[in-house]
This record gives C-alpha cells, structure tokens and sequence, in this order.
DNA sequence: TTAATTTCGGATATTTTTGTCCACTATTAT
DNA sequence: ATAATAGTGGACAAAAATATCCGAAATTAA
C-alpha cells in the first residue's frame, strides 16, 4: 500500500510526536531503534519530512528532531503520506491507466475510487498525535 | 497500490475474458497491443496466470490464450491479484509492521483493517466478466 | 516432413527503490 | 578557540521491480 520509505516516516513521525508532547528532542539514532528501521535510510526520510515542515530539526549537541506544538495539534497522516509518498496514491487509477476519469473511466473506476477515497479520509481525519497517545497507553506499538 | 505486473495482469485478463466471451483467442502482441503493455514483459505475468489456473495458453499456430468458460463464470478480481502480487496486500500491516494484529497492533491497526477489508470485498465481488462487459459496452477502456 | 507460428523458460539488462558511507556544516559545552 | 555531537547532502551500493532477448518446445498447416 505505502512505500517502506513511508512506512519508516509515519512510524518515525509518531514516535517523534511522542517524545514531543514530553518536550523532549530525540536523535536519529533513537527514532531508528524505537521504530526498527534502517539508521541511514531513516535520515534520509526524516529529511524529506523536515523539508515538508513536518518535522523540525536542529544540529548539534542537544540537537535531534521533534514536531512543534503548533504542528503536532493539526498533523493528519495525509501530510505525512503526501511529503513521502506524494498524493498518486489517491489520484492514481487502480488499473494503472495514464488517465482515468469518470469520462473515460477505466472498468474499475467506480468501486476503486470508494476505497481509495475510504483511505484518504481515514488518513485525513487520523492525527499523528492520537496514534502517539496510543502508543504512550500501551495500545499500539511501532516494532515487531 | 497494485504492482504494475498486476495493473497489466488485470487488464490483461479483462481483455482475454471479453474475447473468450467470443470464443476467440488472442496472441500475445494483440494483449499487448490492446492493453497498453509492454511486450515481453506481459508474455511472464501472462505465464503467471498460466499457472494459476486463471487463464489457458496453447502453443502453436492458431494458439493463443483463452478463459475456459467454467472458470470464466466465478472468476473475480481478487484471484488474479493474488496470482500476481501474493495475498501480502490483504494481510500485510499498513505501517510495515512484521507481525501486527489485534495483540500486538500498530498504532493503525483497526482503521487500516477496515480499508484493506473493503478493497478485499470490492475484489472479491468484482468478476472479470462484468467487467469484460463494461468494456463491450464502451463503459470502461483499457488505456489511455 | 518441413516450415511457420506461438507460447515457454532462462539469461540478461534497465530502472526504481531501498540502503550505506562519509565529508561537511552547524551548534554546544568546556 | 577547541573538541565533541548531531543533522545535511552527495556519492555510491545493493536489492527488487520492470523490461528485453533469444533459443527451445509445441502445434498446425501445407
């Protein structure tokens, strides 16, 4: 469904959000144990999410990522999906059609486009910041 | 969200099923051709459905590949997918999780469950012959 | 039987995605 | 100032997906 670069960047994006509601910064190093991912792979995907604004970055000792307040209270997976991924996930035709629209649909065009837009909204309407509060509960885990 | 082995399986299978429907066969280069797909690389997954059973090949002048009738009448989309891409896409865990299910879940676990079961369901419930149908019609094409 | 045609299967090539490495810059503390 | 630390950016490497090529096998028609 997603790319594993994205996969990697909705779980870092998580876990950073947890760390930050405790205003802490967290450093690469970190975020790639707590999310089982690649460490050098992971701060090429955290680049993309700072430039996108996602996710902010500072260098130096006492440096590491975290999400700003501001950010964290209206950040949708969509966003984070979108500076990874982009959005043909849900614009894309399930057939692989160059162009496929209600005029010229492809034969599946109707029903895919129920579970494609099913998956926006589920992405729109879910915060980075609900999913971090799972985790902090103990009801949702980003390894294994 | 397919593979483009699968987009071009699909396809593929939609176009052979609308002959079929005719009692015709069809070459390679004219599924190619009609699909929008490259050559050779549509003569392997043609090979795939070949062996799973959901599309007949004969070799030979005059050959070409068929849906029998028997199999054309409860053929969904969903036994093409998992021809071609495996069943990962109906179990695997949104956030790329190795193992994750209402145990140990990630944090996304429900709300993708919910999207990945209705995408199952559309497959399940689509055949390839309404959909060879649609294209008969002209209510669906194949490329562009 | 021979020639033509069509799929099959293996080897190979290309492109994209995933993943690594390292020198560089910025920042902090001493 | 200096040394240590942490993210950045570019080059490079490996793996997977996509795509091509070609000889072999099967089948048909002449």
């Amino acid at each position: 469904m997603f790319s594993k670069a994205c996969e990697y960047g909705i779980r870092a994006a998580i876990f950073i959000a947890c760390q930050s509601v405790q205003s802490r910064k967290v450093g690469l190093k970190e975020v790639a144990k707590e999310i089982d991912s690649p460490e050098s792979y992971t701060s090429k995907i955290l680049q993309k999410l700072v430039k996108n604004e996602v996710v902010l970055s500072e260098k130096g000792p006492t440096g590491g990522f975290s999400i700003e307040q501001s950010i964290l209270h209206d950040l949708n997976l969509e966003k984070v999906v979108v500076a990874i991924d982009g959005d043909q996930i849900f614009k894309g035709c399930g057939l692989g059609l160059k162009q496929c629209n209600a005029i010229k649909p492809c034969p599946l065009h109707d029903s895919f486009k129920e579970v494609r837009d099913k998956l926006q909204i589920l992405l729109q309407t879910t915060t980075v910041l609900e999913l971090a509060e799972k985790i902090e509960y103990g009801l949702g885990f980003l390894k294994r």
